[in-house]
RNA sequence: GGCGCUAUCGUCUAACGGUUAGGACAGAGCCCUCUCAAGGCUUAAAUACGGGUUCGAUUCCCGUUAGCGCUACCA
């Protein structure tokens, strides 16, 4: 049976003996019947120091544990710490992860680690609690977020767990990009659990609960109730005569093998509200009148989502249940199941839901791959830009920021700040991508050190041209910085710098404002010899072009012109002498005589 | 149908009884400028409707309308 809720100790991580060591160590030992665990933290080389000093290095390295090992140890590295799982061994319940784990933790990047979390609270465990029948979406991500950034923001413990009770729709395809999503958003939690390995556990509940006589055996057939369900008019609540079944003929059927459906008898004999405090929504209250008997275990023996979700949410010691707004309702049912249970429910926090902009909920059919989280990802956004974007989707910090940093959502996070109605994402067929979104992220783009924007930019240039190498990346980056706002639009914006031939263009590109091709042929030859003689630095190469300008008596803007473009290929590009000077001389000398080649030619 | 939830510019939102209803994105215009961006300035744009309560309602109450959710042996 499930133990009630006991209160647990506010946990004070402690820092090792010397502090300012590069280790700290952090054993946190907890007992509640169930299972006890310890985590040791160890700080490697470079972990941030406010951290070590505050001895959270080892508890906050939790987020980076992508199983739950019953005796983990963790290494911090880096600025704000990459976790290392250091023991292979890894709890059951866990093992049908593992390998996904391990890549998780491969390929897992620093994460910043809020500033506000001084202590581990083990009394607040919050879950995430997807079910692996389609991909990660938009909305399934925010409610991530949303319970993530609670759980980091009071110090508590962030939980995934993967609820797979209805075996038929759940596919492994599924699971994996529910995986990739989460890895991508790169935030991390502490310990994992599948609701498929914890059968028993719902079991052992549905038979607690028909002990107690708070749930009935209906024998009606899957197939008979369906038709008089929705003709009788009002609300169905049972099937007549099934919830009066003497408790001995019902054992008695049941052993002889008879197929039924488990109900919760909720309570008709008088009149009864179930209340609760919803985080977000306020005081919630419903009669038992409009409460039907919902099944908790299915005819073929399987928890329905209530029962596991309760039996689990129970077990775990879940403190805040924060999920979709869909769930408001069904909240009511698993007041009752907590009740029936003889544990405490959970505070609860509902958010709004994620809409598409006429209104209707956001599906894979209708609305195709927008809703994916890894679409965000392959057109080149960044976690943390995602992250905000969707964190303003339903919340707002009040104090009229947009762009926010991890560290900065986790600090002002609250469901003070959450909104009750739902909110739309406003894309279209043509643009995917909500422009708030792709603005913000430009935003965070300008946001990162040159170098490690460089570092993000070379796997998409590498798509296209698979020769690009780093030193040239970090050398165009300065110049697209400002012209890209997803990651992977550099492929068009500098196609150029990688492409040894240029796209063919039309000749009459490089004719110059208030020119002609005669025009344009003189400036090109003027442009060569400035170019041979030159100093190839951005102000040599301006003074070079400038005076040249003035040799042929030209604006300067009409010397330009024809320049880029037969250097681009294209009348847009980046600045014209940081250009060239990335280029080179002989790049830039051979384009600038193809193109006069090609003015002659067509003359 | 029953029950529940919601309602501020095109979109995301602020204003928890007193504001010329604020900000952001997107749009328009101007400036800056070697093109494109970025940046700066300006501009247009909202309290769903009808009743109350109040000296005063975006805000509180009621109704209408609309949208959403639940109403499954899906989650």
């Amino acid at each position: 049976m499930v133990p009630p809720l006991r209160h647990g100790n506010r946990f004070r991580a402690r820092a090792g003996a010397d502090s300012d060591a590069a280790e700290a160590v952090c054993d946190q030992r907890r007992r509640d019947g169930h299972r006890s665990w310890r985590v040791h933290g160890r700080a490697a080389d470079g972990a941030h120091p406010a951290l070590l000093r505050r001895g959270l290095a080892g508890y906050d390295a939790g987020p980076r544990i992508h199983s739950v090992p019953a005796h983990a140890r963790v290494a911090v590295r880096g600025r704000l710490g990459v976790a290392v799982c250091r023991d292979r061994r890894v709890s059951p319940l866990a093992r049908p992860f593992a390998r996904a784990s391990r890549s998780l933790i491969r390929r897992a990047r620093p994460v910043p680690v809020p500033a506000c979390s001084l202590y581990c609270n083990f009394m607040l465990r919050l879950r995430f609690a997807p079910s692996p029948t389609g991909y990660l979406h938009v909305g399934s991500a925010r409610t991530f977020i949303f319970n993530w950034l609670y759980a980091r923001r009071h110090g508590g413990t962030m939980i995934l767990r993967i609820d797979d009770t209805d075996l038929e729709r759940n596919t492994e395809q599924s699971l994996n990009s529910i995986f990739e999503g989460l890895e991508w958003l790169g935030l991390g939690w502490d310990e994992q659990y599948r609701q498929s390995d914890r059968l028993a556990l719902h079991k052992q509940l549905a038979e607690a609960i028909l002990e107690k006589g708070l749930a009935y055996r209906d024998f009606t057939p899957a197939d008979v109730d369906d038709a008089e369900k929705t003709n009788s008019g009002g609300p169905w609540l049972f099937n007549p005569g099934q919830r009066e079944i003497p408790r001995e003929e019902s054992d008695h059927r049941a052993a002889m093998g008879e197929k039924f459906v488990l109900r919760f008898r909720v309570p008709r004999e008088h009149e009864e509200t179930v209340k609760f405090h919803d985080l977000v929504y306020g005081e919630q209250a419903k009669e038992t009148r409009d409460i039907e008997d919902f099944a908790l275990l299915r005819s073929n023996g399987a928890p329905t989502y209530h029962l596991a979700s309760c039996a689990d949410d129970a077990d775990l010691r879940i403190s805040h249940i924060v999920r979709g707004q869909d769930h408001l309702t069904n909240t009511f049912k698993h007041i009752l199941i907590f009740r029936a249970a003889g544990v405490e429910p959970p505070a609860f926090a509902h958010l709004p839901l994620l809409v598409a902009p006429d209104g209707s909920k956001l599906s894979k059919r209708r609305h195709g791959p927008v809703v994916s989280v890894t679409t965000y990802r392959d057109a080149g956004f960044l976690p943390q830009a995602y992250m905000n974007f969707i964190c303003l989707l339903g919340w707002s910090p009040k104090d009229n920021r947009e762009q926010l940093s991890p560290e900065e959502l986790t600090a002002a996070f609250s469901f003070e700040g959450v909104n009750k109605s739902n909110a739309v994402v406003n894309f279209t067929e043509e643009d995917p991508f909500d422009p708030k979104a792709v603005w913000l992220n430009a935003e965070h783009l300008r946001a990162l050190a040159p170098e490690s924007l460089a570092e993000q930019l070379l796997p998409f240039v590498q798509r296209d041209w698979p020769d690009a190498t780093p030193e040239k990346m970090a050398a165009v980056t300065p110049l697209i910085r400002e012209r890209i706002r997803l990651l992977g639009e550099v492929r068009s914006v500098a196609d150029f710098f990688f492409q040894p031939e240029l796209a063919a263009y039309d000749s009459t590109e490089l004719i110059p404002k208030k020119g002609d091709a005669a025009l344009a042929l003189r400036v090109l030859e003027e442009a060569r010899r400035a170019l041979e003689n030159a100093e190839f630095t951005h102000d040599g190469l301006e003074t070079a072009l400038r005076g040249a300008a003035e040799t042929l008596g030209i604006k300067a803007g009409q010397m330009f012109e024809p320049v880029r473009v037969a250097v681009c290929g294209r009348k847009t590009a980046p600045p014209l002498f940081g250009t060239l000077e990335v280029l080179g001389r002989d790049t830039c000398l051979a384009r600038v005589e193809q193109a006069a080649a090609k003015l002659t030619e067509k003359n």
